[in-house]
DNA sequence: CAAAAATTTCTGTTTAAACTGAATAAAGTG
DNA sequence: CACTTTATTCAGTTTAAACAGAAATTTTTG
């Protein structure tokens, strides 16, 4: 098993990104593999393919498997463990939509919460402070639900909504 | 000058989400500062309110202007350099979303017509990878055109649109 | 134009995360 | 149930970014 030219310069590149969205390089790399592989890959595969440690990989795939990237199949009359990618790129987006939305708009949305209510006894602050907070609040809270609707929407709908592009304005507008 | 219990904790958790979307804490601490501070503030300022050098304020303030979340002006009979965050944060948004687009998807998008165009001479290569390198390029195509459009829509409209959820997609569904 | 004030650049240190390789544990086989 | 295969955990190392403090540069003022 060999990895060709375009889909190295695909796993090295994602790999890069991988570190501008919250992980490491290794684990994008990997997800980039089993996305582009058309058979599962076992964890010494990965090895193989990647030039990383086992350990690396071990850890890196439970990663993968905890945001929902990657599931672990089994094969019969084989033990060992074969993973692949959610291979639906429309799906990946809702996954992904679904972790940021977990790891980074809810805990800012409780804090936020916390800040309206206790900004508010506090008579040292200034009220375009108070008012500034109250506006991120409002905004964070707008894109949470904004999330929460992209969750829900089968790919057909969320594949025009987005080529629709700036039609779907002429009906909101003014 | 002093800091708020309240403004305190909100400046404190945005450095620390800075560190998950690409920058780094005291990035994000200064422009939580600066969004809060109802009066520009000038970098020596800065220093004592957060507690950190004055190379560091020097070096993140231009990271921020770089982004174009911060504006650096100046007072009447004062030379110095005072700093000011955006405030309103539709356009906050915007200049994130513009950023994001910069510095993630069009090198991605690069990549991946690169690799849709060298992996059609690969016949080493699996049909289901060229497909599944196709689809991405695909997506991430999509996405830019969304970023693109979202870009040139106004507050207002923008408002509208994120609060309007599933109500949307009852006009492209089927 | 000398002195002071303000800002940036540079160098070395600190810190945190990523990663490896070894050790351990778990699972499967003859 | 000894041995092999496979997977995970752990401890130490490497790497890269963040940061502080000093030095250098630029700007301002009398």
């Amino acid at each position: 098993m060999k990895i060709s030219p375009a889909t190295e310069k695909y796993i090295l590149h994602w790999g890069e990104m991988g570190t501008r969205w919250g992980t490491n390089r290794t684990v994008a790399q990997i997800q980039a593999l089993l996305y582009l592989s058309p058979k599962p890959l076992r964890a010494d595969q990965i090895v193989d393919l990647l030039s990383v440690a086992r350990s690396n990989v071990s850890t890196s795939i439970r990663e993968l498997q905890s945001y929902g990237l990657v599931r672990m199949i089994h094969l019969l009359g084989d033990r060992r463990d074969y993973f692949e990618s959610i291979d639906d790129v429309w799906e990946l987006f809702r996954v992904i939509i679904e972790q940021r939305k977990q790891r980074e708009l809810n805990p800012t949305l409780t804090m936020l919460r916390q800040c309206v209510s206790e900004v508010e006894q506090e008579s040292q602050t200034d009220d375009i402070t108070k008012e500034r907070i109250r506006n991120m609040l409002e905004f964070i809270d707008s894109t949470n639900t904004w999330y929460e609707k992209i969750r829900s929407i089968s790919t057909s709908t969320l594949q025009k909504l987005m080529k629709l592009g700036t039609t779907i304005t002429k009906l909101v507008s003014k």
